[in-house]
DNA sequence: GATGAATGAGGTTTCATTCAT
DNA sequence: TATGAATGAAACCTCATTCAT
């Protein structure tokens, strides 16, 4: 199947980048992990460049999609952010292959800061639950890069930590920092 | 003269790594910035890796000790913990190639997690300063790493964003962050 | 059919190799620019070479039928060698794919001159006409191809340089041209 | 010694094109040839194409040369001609890698005919020489490609034969073709 | 200490050809 | 006949590292 192929190599990328980094990464290896020739991953994608990028691609909409798992828009404040930020945090540990992937990627050359004004429809939700906490009064209104940086900011920070083996988050410490995040933007 | 070659040599590489990535690096191209020789660069350093992971020990060192300006620890709480907080953004913000720097590198294989316990000096004060404020019951028993993210980590999220040019913050703003950033880890 | 599709392979090919030469012509471009599928040119050609081969000899009888328009056998000297003269610049010119086709063929390691030898049917009768302006003593006995490069030769080198729009001739030009290689071979 | 080491590789290349084409000669066996290693080729060019031009460049300056052997500048007409002829005559059957060469460049997508409109010093002489028989009414006033194919384009086919191995001239043939020659030119 | 030409392994990419469908 | 995904050898090129000078 074509598209079993072309989640294979991503797949084997993924699983490459995250242990080696892009560097360490040459395409005969891409190849030899995912099961197929080195040559027909230039059928699939235009360069090894065209595949890192779209890989990126793919992981950013995977991760908006799981923010918004249990319909946090739905909740009042500020439920709403703890289960926006639990999200996070969980897809974060729940991926570490993909955490890594993105970290690695957005801290490199390969990306493009002008493409992230694109927010995808995910993150335009988000972004319009916390107009609707700035009207309400309950959150400070600050530059949302800044929101961001004080609340999932540190999920990713943290989950960084627990996939390096530095701290290990039970339940009720997330809890407990989540609500911090919410005390640090909050009115 | 030996230091003036090594400094070049270690300026040069930082020059284009925060440009271009470690990928994007060959040592022919940090001999030609820096003016030397390709072959000198393996009389003071073993290796293009050993290179990298000296250039990374220096520039951690000096944000060591730029944490430490204005003599924090002798500032009562929260003063203190502003205080580092407003001289790490400050190094961020005016090391634009070292912060690149360090965030290529710990996200990349070459960080090693297993080195970053070996705190240094300046670390081992902040340590003991929040230790200090544990006993004084001000501060959030948290795990260190945690403590770590909720303050210092937003400060280099944000300044990272100033980086990039997707924010600038003006010296309010910034108190205004830093205070938050107390708030979420006070009792 | 059968016959049109091995002509829509030919014709890309011959569109291909002009524009881009040997090297730059992949069968997959071939393919797609004729419409058919790059497995099917393995169908009607053996290989690539194969190809390139038999395009050659099309051209090449093309050619050769093209010089004996207008019955120039059946005309007096010079006008007979005139009207071949004539004949093979206009097939140039008006063939400009075929031309370039030729001549990189002819210049290429592809190009055994042993084939040469094999005169066909046309060149066949040119030579003739040649024998018998022997007997009547109206031309040099030269070898064959020096009165072939002081004569079709001129023209073709003539109209490469038009194709290259270096030089425009126009009809009264190319009159001269063409009685100036008539003397050239005359007794 | 660098001078020995880029004419070893030019000098290969030669070898090698003339013999299998540009598509059958890998940079790889212009390495093996030359005796030198792959990488070190790209050290004295920039490119497989840039060694494709810069042996071209060189060839056709000592051909440009090689026509003004004798000083046929200070002969009278026909002899001057007659000179050139034989010089070009003399060039290509003596230099059957060269010809090879320059007749495969220029009849290939590399050849940019832009650059043939700069005429190097040696042929701007032969231009100027053209010019005092225009003014002396010895010679037709033809466009310069005219009388170039008239004249040294047929030197050049008759030695493409004789290297092919289908004629062979002798010197007073030779002569008699390039009387032929000034006689298609002349007034 | 210092140079930079030289090496050669290995990287990305292309492409003639095959073959299951 | 016909497709086009798939292969894998081989092409061009880069670059960390060495070494004669």
């Amino acid at each position: 199947m074509t598209a079993d192929k072309e989640t294979a190599i991503l797949d084997a990328m993924l699983d490459l980048v995250a242990e080696r980094g892009f560097h360490g990464t040459p395409v005969s290896q891409v190849a030899k992990r995912s099961g197929v020739s080195a040559g027909i991953i230039y059928h699939y994608f235009d360069s090894k460049d065209a595949l890192i990028h779209e890989l990126y691609r793919r992981i950013k909409m995977d991760y908006g999609r799981a923010l918004l798992a249990g319909d946090p828009l739905s909740l009042p404040w500020p439920d709403n952010l703890t289960c926006v930020w639990l999200n996070a945090f969980r897809f974060y540990v729940e991926h570490p292959r993909e955490t890594l992937y993105l970290e690695q990627y957005e801290n490199s050359p390969y990306y493009d800061p002008a493409h992230f004004t694109n927010l995808d429809e995910n993150m335009g939700q988000l972004a319009a639950m916390i107009q609707t906490e700035f009207a309400a009064g309950t959150v400070q209104e600050l530059p949302f890069p800044v929101l961001y940086e004080l609340t999932l900011g540190v999920a990713l920070g943290l989950a960084k930590r627990q996939i390096a083996g530095v701290v290990v988050m039970d339940a009720s410490e997330l809890e407990h920092v989540a609500e911090a995040c919410c005390r640090a933007i909050a009115k």
